[in-house]
DNA sequence: ACTATCCCCTGACGGC
DNA sequence: TGCCGTCAGGGGATAG
């Protein structure tokens, strides 16, 4: 599921392409992907015509900022795929943007969760972005709230781009149970999180990012993180640690959490 | 203002 | 073989 190395790779990818092209229409015979604020022919006014100024990214949130100070904004949710010039036309293909030079960008999304619209303030929305925060912000947000960390991690107006395939790796490197509550911690334990946020974080990039089932680069490619991940599904597996145990899996908030019990505290 | 729970959607998979 | 239940999970809506 696209996270924040997902998108950031995805966004790297694109940026040199589509930046400086204009849309020429957007077209989409899936109106689920534009629910909430506007409908497909509001945007589509607002998009339909416009050169791209610039592609940005916070959270997991991709933005194609347009001429006349449109946003427009895409979150691939769990399956969403966005493919640069795909040869084929995909039995999921939910929109497709076309651009100058005889160039297609095709949303791709099995479950359609994935969603569409035109933000007009996006640093409202979510909180700061998960390779942006500082230290003491970070450890400020944590002290404030009394849930288990696991969900501070994923709360996006918190904390924008972590999800839960990182959320168990940045814990697994922090040597931290997914069931710790955030307020008991100290500022040690803050740092080692926040440390290893960045390193998990990074690294993933570099890898391309994960991809466990339904991630695909904008060329169709697989990312590299899924082989080298710690936790993430390795219910029963033995930990890569010395001095770790076999990666159990638990339920927190509804989803699941994988983690070591013996090196994990 | 806070947290907890349900729901959306499709495909994979296991049990019978 | 085929049917059914369960699981995957981000985030929005709703309930408490």
């Amino acid at each position: 599921m696209p996270e924040l190395p997902e998108v950031e790779t995805i966004v790297r990818f694109l940026r040199p392409r589509v930046v400086g092209k204009k849309i020429l229409k957007l077209a989409s015979d899936t109106p689920r992907l534009f629910r909430g604020h506007q409908s497909i022919s509001e945007v589509r006014r607002k998009v339909d015509g416009r050169k791209i100024l610039g592609l940005d990214r916070l959270g997991k949130n991709i933005f194609f900022r347009l001429e006349g100070g449109v946003c427009f904004s895409i979150h691939l949710m769990m399956t969403g795929r966005l493919l640069w010039n795909p040869p084929v036309k995909g039995v999921h293909d939910r929109a497709k943007i076309i651009l100058s030079g005889d160039h297609s960008l095709v949303l791709n999304d099995i479950r359609k969760f994935g969603r569409c619209r035109i933000v007009e303030n996006a640093k409202k929305l979510f909180g700061p972005d998960a390779l942006v925060i500082t230290l003491d912000k970070f450890q400020a947000a944590a002290a404030s709230r009394k849930i288990a960390v696991k969900n501070f991690l994923l709360d996006q107006r918190v904390l924008a781009g972590v999800g839960n395939i990182y959320a168990d790796e940045i814990l697994w490197y922090a040597g931290i149970r997914p069931d710790r509550r955030t307020e008991k911690f100290n500022p040690a334990e803050i740092k080692a999180i926040y440390g290893a946020m960045r390193k998990v974080l990074c690294c993933a990039i570099q890898k391309g990012g994960t991809t466990s089932r339904d991630y695909r680069k904008p060329d169709g490619s697989e990312g590299g993180y899924y082989k080298i991940r710690k936790a993430y599904q390795k219910t029963g597996e033995r930990c890569a640690r010395q001095d770790g145990g076999i990666i159990k899996r638990i339920v927190i908030g509804q989803r699941s959490a994988h983690y070591c019990p013996k090196h994990q505290r």
